[in-house]
RNA sequence: GGGCGCUUAGCUCAGUGGUAGAGCGCUUGCCUUACAAGCAAGAUGUCGCAGGUUCGACCCCUGCAGCGCCCACCA
């Protein structure tokens, strides 16, 4: 007990004493640099760029696993690949962080005036941004850290002006004064897209604006902005009143009463209050109707000069009073309990204002065609493929994009605004209005929406809109590899400007990702309190097993649950890789490896390994190619532990303690080869372990980052076979049979035992005997006895193997056992078992329709079984009779 | 309201038209000289429910239920 566990001072491998040292090597070597010019086949990703303030988070490390498996594979593969990182100056996101950080020092940033301010955000970001570097670097990613780019860089920044104003000379760029969503607390426009519904619990009030026209409204206070009252055309009860007007409450307007379609009729009183200024529907009623708009709140959602007696309160107060005074005319009539979706900003949660404000918009249609177009006609492929059904159905509904934001961290907006109202959009300072010269122009005081500047992403850092080599080489990327929460913001804009642009996709292959839940299944967030830092868990597991779980987990498209208890066992994994190389190396010390392997003298164990690594190659390969992440590491898991440790390593033994130096020196170079092919294989999924135990084998060269990736038409892996495969599950089967009695009869793993195995089968003998040593060692064997006759044995054990052909019976006796209830036992239910096969078995076949019907292989099949299952069922009677 | 996905061992999840798999957990035995972060053996499932197609359905189809996510202006 003691000796095992306290007192071992060796706790296996040490991923902390080794990560560091490989990383700092590889960009030493640099290694992770993509060739402008270069006759190889090009291979290109850009990453998603972090927010710059923020923290990696489980999600990151997910996103950057898979690439960095991508971007190794490829870069094994030959390809010329490249990897960009970089980092996005996220407006909203950053400009909220720095508030509060400012907040904390008590200071509002109107004090300090936007130059200060932006200096203060500048100076975070070089802070913030280079923790998120630091993280980056320890999961290992094999970015081209030479090309990283900041969406707020000169050259970056460059281009956005020059799309803006190509866009804006288009006139795909327009400012109008529209209804937009306004964040009361951000003090600035957002998109749609960053207004978030939810489900509330409210009330709905029934107001009473006249004897017989009751309104129902969620939100009272907004009557004060009141231009009409809708009914249906259809209804009967309010036909009259149609092109009437009602006198509003609480205020001396008359309003009027109008028809339209979209009311309906069942819902509250069938009548509607139109408030165009503060609400979607209302103002494209108000739109239908050439109503006016009443704007009744400022930018800080408090009720300003239309208001009347109610100005200067906020909107919660404002209703409160409202309420109040009607309730003290008699108008408030009924209000009853109402589920609705409030709208609250993605990045602050305030309540959305609806507002009618001045904003920039993108004439989004004529750039979505084109973006639709090509997912259409499949040039661009989603994996998995039904995201494309998500893509293109927000495409075929998309509105006009708001990008102005009323932010000071972020792309000033090329725009000048001179006294007379004209408009003037240039590259350079403007020295006058470009429609009345007046030299009293004033530079635009928004930015620009964030996703304005990295829908440009991969073309930006190839060095677009310059003609730069790289684009060429590079252009369009290989793959975008990114979560499915940012397909709108990002994903189909980067299409969208990539094909207004440059006219050609921006990258082929889109592989879409789930995101990284709790245990529970809930999202991740701080508010929470359920993060996980990614960079504790590569402190405490390492990353390799990190990373390796995460590419274990991510398949199936579903939400990744994320617990700690999975990291345990890939970390045991690489922690087998590491021990599985130590006992090699020790192994082979003293043995002087074969030059030239000789396919006659390998043994079994040799070719079947050898046979299955081909075929973990061959998996591998393609479930990395086809962005099945899963596939390839249970691929790997299985033959690392199940096949090269647990049988492979096992059954060199009895060969490399043996005293044959010839088939050592010829079985050991096996090892070493299947080894080193494995830690190739290994790389692109663990690639510090395997730098790690690469750097210690013999002949390794450089580094294994830069080695060819295990090909599957290696000559090496031809003096592997199929049939040395088959051969080596009959010595399996044989071996487990053996260690199952032994199990079940509770027999010592110190006592040696004798086996015999009958067998009347010629092929089935030769394997026994040529295997000798390795059943003998892995059973723990005194010795193996083979006979052509059952034996007439009382006290035994038995089990009839059948594998194809193959029919061997494995007996152990049982001599020094006290009772025979446990193999009696173990008979029985072994015994119950096949009984119930059988059964089942027959019955199938005395089926004419399944005999009629079925296709011949799966009757021969049947057939086959029947007979096995028949044989072993004797076995097994027979077996009970002679304990008995 | 529309769309997408999920439901398989105690937990997390694979999976194929031909008699259910893995990891973790659990039970038993092992300090067998690579690894106790290990080795060996074992137990555990009417594959959500109901129909249909089929010789045969966990898998294909239909309906239902439950869960989750996305989109949408129902006052």
């Amino acid at each position: 007990m003691e000796k095992t566990t306290e007192s071992s001072m060796d706790k296996g491998y040490n991923p902390q004493a080794v990560e560091g040292k490989w990383y700092s090597f590889w960009l030493e070597k640099n290694y992770f640099k993509g060739e402008d010019n270069s006759s190889k086949p090009s291979f290109c990703v850009v990453i998603p760029p972090p927010n710059v303030t923020g923290v990696l988070h489980m999600g990151h490390a997910l996103n950057c696993t898979l690439q960095d498996i991508i971007v190794r594979f490829k870069r094994m593969k030959g390809f010329n690949t490249l990897w960009i990182p970089g980092m996005d100056h996220a407006g909203i996101a950053t400009q909220i962080v720095v508030e509060k950080q400012l907040a904390k020092e008590g200071i509002k940033k109107d004090q300090i005036g936007r130059e200060k301010f932006l200096e203060k955000t500048w100076e975070w970001k070089v802070k913030s941004g280079g923790a998120i570097l630091d993280q980056q670097k320890r999961l290992g990613i094999s970015v081209d850290w030479s090309r990283s780019k900041f969406t707020l860089d000169e050259d970056l920044s460059f281009a956005v002006k020059k799309v803006f104003v190509d866009l804006y000379n288009e006139k795909l760029i327009y400012r109008g004064n529209r209804l937009i969503n306004w964040c009361p607390r951000c003090q600035t426009a957002v998109s749609d897209l960053e207004v978030k519904h939810q489900e509330t619990k409210g009330t709905l009030w029934h107001i009473k604006y006249a004897d017989d026209i009751v309104v129902a409204t969620t939100r009272p206070e907004t009557l004060l902005g009141d231009t009409a009252v809708a009914v249906n055309p259809k209804d009967a009860r309010y036909k009259n009143h149609i092109g009437k007007s009602v006198s509003l409450p609480l205020t001396n307007r008359k309003i009027p009463v109008i028809a339209d379609d979209s009311v309906a009729q069942e819902f509250g009183s069938g009548v509607v209050k139109i408030t165009p200024a503060h609400d979607f529907n209302d103002y494209e009623t108000g739109q239908r109707h050439g109503l006016p708009s009443i704007a009744i709140f400022d930018k800080k959602g408090v009720i300003n000069e239309n208001g009347g007696i109610y100005q200067g309160l906020k909107s919660i107060d404002a209703r409160k009073k409202v309420l109040e005074d009607l309730t003290a005319l008699g108008l408030l009539v009924k209000e009853e309990p109402h589920t609705l979706s409030v709208g609250k900003c993605d990045r602050c949660e305030t309540v959305i204002e609806p507002m009618l404000s001045d904003q920039w918009f993108v004439k989004i249609k004529p750039l979505a065609e084109p973006a639709i177009k090509v997912v259409e006609e499949k040039q661009l492929k989603f994996y998995p493929e039904n995201w494309t059904k998500t893509y293109l159905d927000w495409l075929y509904n998309i509105k006009d994009w708001c990008i102005s934001r009323q932010l000071w961290w972020g792309h000033r907006i090329p725009a000048w605004h001179c006294v007379n109202k004209h408009i003037t959009v240039s590259m350079e300072v403007p020295a006058k209005c470009s429609i009345c010269s007046t030299q009293e122009i004033k530079q635009d005081e928004d930015v620009l929406d964030t996703w304005f500047s990295s829908w440009l992403w991969p073309l930006t850092t190839l060095g677009w809109p310059n003609e730069t080599k790289a684009m060429e080489t590079f252009f369009p990327t290989s793959v975008l590899v990114t979560g499915f929460d940012i397909i709108f913001f990002w994903v189909v804009r980067m299409v969208m400007a990539s094909m207004h642009f440059k006219k050609e996709i921006p990258f082929k292959h889109v592989y879409i990702h789930a995101l990284v839940r709790d245990e529970r299944g809930q999202k991740m967030s701080k508010s929470k309190g359920n993060t996980v830092d990614p960079l504790d868990l590569v402190n405490d597991y390492g990353t390799d097993a990190l990373r390796f779980t995460l590419a274990s987990l991510v398949g199936g498209g579903r939400d990744i649950k994320f617990s700690e208890d999975r990291l345990d066992g890939y970390r045991n994994f690489i922690n087998k890789i590491w021990n599985a190389t130590r006992f090699s190396l020790n192994a082979l010390k003293d043995i002087p490896l074969a030059k030239k392997i000789d396919v006659k003298k390998l043994t079994l164990p040799d070719k079947y390994i050898i046979y299955e690594l081909q075929q973990t190659i061959k998996e591998t390969t393609k479930a990395i190619e086809e962005y099945r992440f899963t596939d390839g590491a249970t691929s790997l898991y299985k033959f690392t532990w199940n096949e090269f440790c647990d049988w492979y390593l096992e059954l060199s033994k009895p060969v490399l303690y043996g005293t044959d130096s010839e088939q050592k020196s010829q079985s050991g170079a096996v090892l070493i080869s299947v080894l080193e092919r494995l830690t190739r294989l290994l790389h692109p999924y663990v690639p510090f372990v395997t730098e790690e135990v690469y750097q210690l084998l013999p002949d390794h060269k450089e580094s294994v980052c830069i080695q060819p990736y295990p090909e599957e038409n290696d000559p090496f892996l031809k003096l592997g076979s199929k049939e040395s495969a088959f051969e080596i599950e009959v010595v399996k089967s044989v071996v487990s049979a053996i260690r199952n009695i032994r199990g079940e009869n509770r027999i010592s793993p110190a006592i040696k035992i004798k086996t015999t195995f009958f067998t009347q089968d010629k092929n089935s003998l030769s394997i026994l005997k040529q295997n000798d040593s390795f059943v003998t060692t892995l059973g723990r064997l005194e010795k193996a006895e083979y006979v052509d006759k059952m034996p007439d044995t009382k006290k035994s054990a038995i089990t009839l193997i059948t594998l194809g052909e193959a029919r061997i019976s494995v007996i152990v006796p049982l001599e020094g056992l006290v009772d025979f209830n446990e193999e009696i036992k173990r008979l029985n239910k072994e015994l119950e078992k096949v009984a119930k096969d059988f059964d089942l078995t027959q019955k199938k076949l005395s089926t004419e329709t399944f005999m009629a019907n079925a296709p011949k292989e799966i009757v021969e099949l049947e057939k086959s079984r029947i007979l096995q299952l028949q044989d072993k069922k004797n076995q097994l009677l027979e077996s009970l009779k002679r304990l008995n």
